[in-house]
DNA sequence: ACTTGACCTTCCAGTCACTGGAAGGCTTAT
DNA sequence: ATAAGCCTTCCAGTGACTGGAAGGTCAAGT
């Protein structure tokens, strides 16, 4: 398989897979022309690295995983500790998010959004009354 | 007001203010020694722009929402819109998020978290299923 | 007067995970 | 022979800082 058609099969961009290469994430063979010859496995890898992306693990969190993926003497436990930290982490930025809209749709409740230069989301930013 | 002090009271890293001048969202004055002099109206306007960076307003909403504080001319309706973009967005990332978290939870739950290699979480991102 | 330590300055490099683009080589069809 | 559509490498840029090196300035203490 051809970059083009791995890319297309796999869902991910063929940048995006040669940047896993550069950084060591997988390692495809190279035919005689100097094209990379992917086989079933890198292409199983790119999927489970589009997967586990998809699902907010950082890359570094993506090579452990792969290296969990293809040591049976792993224990789920390493994995699950892994997911619990990552999920703890979705959390915190969730909670964070959620701060942000509450705050800024009471902004956005509270401006008229007329032509006049009144504005309470202004108003707030500036801090108009030192709370 | 030295960089110091007034990265004290705006709340800011020095380095991050420093960064503000680079990029033209303050332009303090200087004094003989060639140190940064701020003014009340800097330490204003540093402290809007953390709060706006807090609301998660990117540096360019920023400078825009800096531009209409300043602007006498100003329509509400222009901040307003603003806010509300920002809001959809933030609004797009809660449920990116959520939806990860979804995931994630029902993965780590059906994790047994024990010695054995078996690993729902790993299954899942191999597609073991091929669903 | 001298030194120490805490400030301040600029500039360069690194972060994260790509993404865009330039310049050039290979393959296949016309 | 040429055109298109692949492929290759390498370099630069993104956002919003952050760390660190190398060096100048200031206030206090001896």
């Amino acid at each position: 398989m051809n970059i083009g058609e791995v890319a297309e099969r796999a869902g991910l961009p063929a940048k995006t897979i040669r940047y896993y290469e550069d950084i060591g994430l997988i390692c495809p063979q190279r035919g005689a022309n100097g094209y990379r010859a992917f086989g079933e496995t890198d292409l199983h890898k790119l999927a489970f690295l589009g997967r586990a992306r998809a699902l907010g693990f950082s890359i570094e969190d993506c090579r452990t995983l792969l290296a969990l993926y293809q040591d049976d003497s792993r224990e789920s436990a390493q994995v699950k500790a892994l997911a619990q930290q990552h999920l703890a982490e979705i959390d915190e930025k969730i909670s964070q998010l959620e701060s942000m809209r509450g705050t800024l749709s009471e902004l956005v409740t509270a401006c008229h959004g007329d032509t006049r230069p009144d504005c309470p989301i202004l108003a707030d930013l500036s801090r108009a009354g030192e709370p």
